[in-house]
DNA sequence: CATCCTATCGCAACCGCTTGCAACAAGGAC
DNA sequence: GTCCTTGTTGCAAGCGGTTGCGATAGGATG
């Protein structure tokens, strides 16, 4: 079920020497080359994700993703897309994670792995440095001889700003959801 | 403004007075008074849901809930209970986090907050203690002026027993998609 | 008890995402 | 080029959760 150490580790390195989010479409030659290599093909569907993946920088849900295949070919099948994902993100090449709202967060493998961090009043987003998850992987691994996975370091809280705008404010509505912000709107 | 019984503040200490998880049936008093001095109401619904949650230990996901509550009485509707959920939460009744695999997890409002430890090789899970939790909050809070919902922490990796585990494991199936557990079967 | 206001309910549709399955096609072998 | 194995696709159904809306029913008042 859960990953092998071996092979794994030999795919983390290949893809960190050609990132696909460098390149424009010689990408595609490492991702096929990754592919063909265990044995997996470069199909059209694929070829096509990825391009999108390449135009993409920053943070992308899955469905966002599903809309800007669309875009290129209106045929693009959602079950395709977010299988073609998890593709992906077995050959280390994209890293997903669960925002506030519970949705899946894709981006494009970085220079470096990093967590997030959300405000929960303006709805702002920060990465938090493979440093300084450090801190927090080590305590933990200290403390409970636990591995932490620095890319699914996930803290919500009240950003500076938000904090003195929230204490000058009365009181948020009391039908905002869990109080955090709402999905955001559909980018379509 | 005609007594100054200050509503919001009031209604957050009378939940610590008496948490719905410690008494039996005297919690529903309880929680009939905290909706009632919001001008809420007290619903054979909301009746349903609480007793449900007073029965329940630990965390449970929403479905489970529904699940739980349309055991009771079968014409229960999801809408309606996660609507209730989410005024329970507003009163700081329960709580709830994303899971790994996203979905919502609810629990109680226990004794004190804390934030969560998943292990993506056993799916293992385990609370992290405010205090423990204060740490990271505090790193945060130096050095980004940002403050931490501490039951909104939550780590995931690998715990001690299953990097054995792994490092022995020979390779790991490929659609094991995310390289993350499955959901939990339901407990239906 | 009857009346009224409005919080709440249940329905149905929808969103994001997943999965089983049968048809399809990538790509290596000949 | 053709054949054949098997990884992929698209479909349709399903799951967890949300939302708009008309109908219902708390519960305060008289």
């Amino acid at each position: 079920m859960t990953q092998g150490a071996g092979t794994d580790r030999a795919v983390r390195e290949r893809s960190a020497e050609r990132p696909i989010g460098a390149a424009g479409p010689s990408a595609w030659t490492a991702v096929a080359d990754l592919l063909h290599e265990r044995g997996l093909r470069w199909t059209p569907q694929r070829r096509r994700l990825v391009d999108v993946l390449v135009g993409t920088d920053g943070h992308v849900t899955g469905s966002e993703l599903v809309e800007r295949c669309r875009d290129v070919d209106p045929t693009t099948t959602p079950s395709t897309v977010y299988r073609t994902l998890a593709v992906l993100e077995d050959l280390g090449l994209v890293r997903h994670h669960h925002g506030m709202d519970g949705r899946e967060e894709f981006h494009v493998l970085p220079d470096e792995e990093h967590g997030h961090l959300y405000c929960r009043g303006c709805g702002g987003e920060w990465e938090i440095a493979a440093a300084e998850a450090a801190t927090i992987a080590e305590a933990f691994h200290r403390g409970r001889a636990f591995d932490v996975d620095p890319s699914h370091v996930t803290i919500v809280g009240t950003c500076a700003g938000c904090r003195e705008g929230l204490a000058a404010e009365p009181r948020a509505t009391p039908e905002s959801r869990w109080s955090v912000p709402r999905p955001r709107a559909r980018t379509g």
